[in-house]
DNA sequence: AATGAATGAGGCTTCATTCAT
DNA sequence: GATGAATGAAGCCTCATTCAT
């Protein structure tokens, strides 16, 4: 990793290194085909270290979970503007979610792609991330709902979809805007501005969605009879 | 599975017992934990007949792939009414889709949770079904825009990305949807009517996002500084 | 071991072969020293057929014991003639006891020394063999007091301490009995008679043990203040 | 152990202390399944100084068995009374060999039951201390045998499986007289009085053995064919 | 006098895969 | 068409042991 190979390294640093190179060959392999050998090379120790320090194998992919969900977490609580309006913290929220996923690739992969495949122990540690992160988003959805006049009705049920979904296509954007847009050579063109990246991504979801919500806060709603007369795109 | 243990079976159909016994094992522990004794036993027979039709875990795992995708790709396809304006045909795909998944979750869990997270053979099998939906949905954008007056020019990158978004909104709702809303016991209600339950989810999903695509289409954005005398949430 | 390395062993026999080497090589090394590799090397077959076929380390071991405590409880068993006095049917019991742990001192060695020394799932099933052997003893003792007109009132507890005694000195004789009276060359001497062995080492704990016993019943006893007056050594 | 975590602890204190521990985890765990590291914790000391004092697990495994050996011979000498006729300075012997076993049980376990299942370091020294005591009582039968008038002619190898005989017996006596008689609770009763426990089962081994051993001396045999009409039991 | 940091070696176990029938 | 018998390779984990301070 980053340090010199050098020894006589004092423990706090040295579980680190483990957890980043943990980080990364989960992330590439998945859960099981991820091999301790290959981590204890990674980190530059040997494998008894990795070991004696982090325990077993599921206990490291567990350190690995709860160190990055909850540096996500953090990374998305630090983003958000706490005395703006409900879109606008959601806009913030998500600016700050897409930034870090950009920035960490590795640890969102071994989030959303490896831990919540592997059974019951991972599967609910992420699971429990994510459950704060939906919450988040339907108390921004409520919030904005009693901020309008018109709010009325919207139930519990409801809102905890439509935050799910808010969050699943969030999710399915960050994966989408971590790869190249065409068939991109090997270093086609540096990354430009990634925090930009980041505000434009979250601005494309809000288009997508902010405008729908708002829209059934109203009361209106989509229904497959009434496309031909209602809102609908051929109007 | 459900045959009886019986001989001299035609290949045909103990292809197909393999491949069930596969989707299921494999939905279950992940391609690297589920072993192949494990599916030979729950496929009922023996092992070296599996190596004889499939060749190799690889080539099974990638057999079962295809099976399913193809059965997802078809029961989305025969789900659309072909002449419909696009967002009846968005929802009624959509239909399809989460009827579809919420009928085989095994076959759904292969093919959103285990093949996409196991390097590259797989992961680009499923990308590619994944892809065809997509385009399919980016189409009915597409159409949409042309349908509407208003149309205009939304870019390509733009609507892919609000394909995406689409998308992952789905899969996101899939795997929501397939799960008993609260602490929900042993056997607490029947399912109802799973058809029913799909229309529903759609129709969540079209209210979440189709108005905000209508608005898209007719040029108007969200955007982070505009919030408050925009069409935001709290005028 | 004595089969041909030959392949397609049935697996019946297969299984003995690995129990014979597993025999061979706890004796000798112990259980946490003994290593399956060498068993299977021993045995002529791979690991994976050892483990196939026994399943653990810890299975085999008590796949072991069992076997060799069985075939130690039928020895002696075949030995005692049904219809004799006691003594004379402990006299057989020992000499069949005798004959097996000098015919097979590494089956005696695994249940002797090994098998007790091995926490509780071991120690346990070679105690339940012991206790039967003990039991069997007691119950001569017993009958032995019967049939004596004197008998009167050996109290259960002394009965069975007086068994484990005598249990104790034939294991103990056991051992000492298989090693070469002295400083023995390679080979010094042929074994000579192994049957008459173990009948004259039977009779010599007849011997040290048979007359004591029927002192008993008659009531004497042997004590730390008395010796001088009683028919002890001095007289 | 009792000591205070304290540092700076004289050399020769912590290597008892080292000791002290060694004898409880080699008994409890068996040789091989001890662990250095736990040796170390349960001493309260770190691992590079046992290795700095007792250079290797064989070196310690080796100190143990020197001193508890010499502890226990030490305590059946102590125990004989020197002037006294054979048969009470063979009771009193094996006094003081049942009273020490019984209060350092972990002690007699590394003795009985672990040095001497571990191949050839070790099985050698505890042979050798084994050796010394069955010589002790060998030379006591060959005393009473000269205090005997009738004493004739007692065979070396005679007399020394005798003694085997006895010091087996005695040795599955200290076993069994561990172990509370039948199904005893918790804390049925406490252990009385333990020397006198010793001394009851050091007469119980008496009774059984030395009127036997009288028998012999005065040219008496059991035999096989002579039960009927000898001092069987049946007469 | 004492220890935190580190490792080479080896053991148990499992798996994908093939051969001979 | 189908299977019982068998194995090379590899992974997780632990341990006795040493070094630098």
């Amino acid at each position: 990793m980053g340090a010199v190979k050098g020894k006589r390294v004092p423990r706090a640093v040295r579980e680190q290194q483990m957890l980043d190179a943990a980080v990364i060959t989960f992330a590439r392999h998945g859960y099981r085909a991820a091999s301790m050998d290959g981590i204890a090379e990674l980190a530059g120790v040997s494998k008894p270290l990795v070991y004696l320090y982090l325990h077993s194998k599921e206990e490291l992919f567990s350190a690995v979970i709860r160190r990055e969900a909850a540096a996500l977490v953090a990374a998305v609580t630090a983003a958000v503007e706490p005395h703006a309006p409900a879109d606008r913290q959601l806009w913030s929220g998500l600016t700050g979610f897409f930034a870090h996923t950009a920035a960490h690739p590795d640890s969102w992969a071994v989030l959303h792609q490896q831990a919540r495949t592997q059974g019951e122990p991972f599967a609910h540690e992420v699971a429990a991330m994510r459950a704060g992160l939906v919450d988040f988003v339907a108390d921004l959805i409520g919030a904005a709902a009693r901020e309008s006049e018109c709010a009325a009705d919207l139930p519990a049920r409801e809102v905890a979809g439509l935050a799910h979904a808010l969050v699943g296509a969030a999710e399915s954007l960050a994966e989408w805007a971590n790869v190249p847009p065409e068939g991109a050579g090997s270093d086609d063109a540096p990354p430009a501005d990634p925090r930009a990246a980041a505000e434009r991504t979250a601005a494309t979801l809000m288009n997508f969605a902010w405008t729908g919500l708002h829209r059934m806060m109203t009361g209106e709603r989509w229904g497959p009879g009434v496309a031909a007369e209602s809102p609908g795109v051929g109007d």
